[in-house]
DNA sequence: CGTACTTTTGAATCGCATCAAATCTGGTGG
DNA sequence: CCACCAGATTTGATGCGATTCAAAAGTACG
């Protein structure tokens, strides 16, 4: 079945950067929990990109316990695999859900002679490397309030963003337990630091007479 | 006086990748600490790497909080200025230090017509963000002795990783006080987690039988 | 209508941040 | 060479805030 690349690039609008030639050549694999899709080792064959689902990439140090490289819910993973020689660690799937898979040498091949994506491609991690950085950043504060304000302010424009996702969803990427945010959501309402209107939080101005 | 790019290029390998030509064009900058070096709004003219001291990216929240988007250390900073119209918030120097400046159409037409550079900034790009992919899940962990664990693990090779930095400075990275850091690196010895030899940390085998 | 998930609040606990202070270290200048 | 100083290292005591466990109400979907 070919891949409706029009409602794709509605749902995830970094695939919009994939040209004609690449997207002929991409295969969807659909994944279960627990699956383990990539080795340790193994030579990256292909480039990934998540659509539904969330998946998990691994390392198991001596002793079994399990480090959480990265974890993606949507978007490009392992972006560096395009260059390793081996995967550096394993890829397991933490829920059902479905990804796409670039060959690797096509995908590669394309950076080179399209410029266009080529450009469109460093802009994609530049955009990421910061988003990274912020959300980083973010983490690194302890208060939950100064993180929600932290978030609003560097994810938001002009002191105001919109949540395209659940306050569950929005506890963990804010590093949070679902419990705490929305405590502080009130608390940060009621003390009027903040405005929520629907899926819309503002900074509010704070009475400065 | 010109650059010595020998010298730098062994305190920031990074570097390396730059080719003559952009290197020709790029010039330093000293700042002290505290100096407002590029503000919110301007056009972006120029690329910058920080070769010592501290600089931070940051915003203005209504009402005068200061929220930090990106601290740097050393090493490129604010990539997807490249990009962009507009700075999309202030640098400013938190420490006295150094920086270089590439100017951005030089940089630009250099990433165009060097398949070289070009290739080897997308694979810095793609480094960086599984390096900060990493360090972001590592801060979601709540436990101290759990983030020791996940960067030996994810930062170093083997279960091993050489320190080339101040414990202090580890702290800040890991987004802990150094206080807990000296703890945590106790209890673990103590126990026997890990094995610190010098600046090299190892995790230990658990005695299994 | 029932099930799964999100949203919301409560109470108890644990661990990190904070403040304080002592020791150790490397580097500077007398 | 030694005195001195700034910064790193190390340990202690205390308090706060996030986690955790628990539970109820709301909501979307089949």
């Amino acid at each position: 079945m070919p891949i409706d690349w029009d409602k794709l690039t509605d749902e995830q609008p970094a695939l919009a950067v994939i040209p004609r030639g690449l997207r002929d050549a991409t295969r969807t694999r659909v994944f279960k929990k627990g699956e383990l899709l990539y080795r340790r080792g193994q030579p990256p064959k292909v480039m990934l990109c998540v659509l539904s689902g969330e998946i998990r990439l691994v390392r198991f140090a001596l002793g079994g316990t399990e480090i959480v490289l990265q974890r993606s819910r949507g978007g490009f993973v392992a972006e560096a695999s395009l260059d390793a020689q081996t995967y550096h660690c394993d890829v397991v799937a933490a829920t059902d859900g479905c990804l796409l898979q670039f060959p690797r040498a096509t995908f590669q091949s394309t950076l080179e002679n399209d410029p266009a994506f080529n450009h469109a491609w460093i802009r994609l991690l530049a955009r990421e490397v910061r988003r990274l950085r912020a959300q980083s950043e973010r983490r690194s504060l302890n208060s939950a309030a100064d993180r929600v304000r932290h978030y609003i302010e560097a994810e938001g424009s002009d002191g105001s963003v919109i949540l395209n996702q659940t306050r569950k969803g929005w506890a963990a990427e804010l590093g949070l337990t679902h419990e705490v945010l929305y405590r502080t959501l009130r608390q940060l309402r009621e003390s009027g630091d903040i405005v929520i209107e629907g899926e819309r939080f503002s900074l509010s101005v704070p009475m400065d007479t």
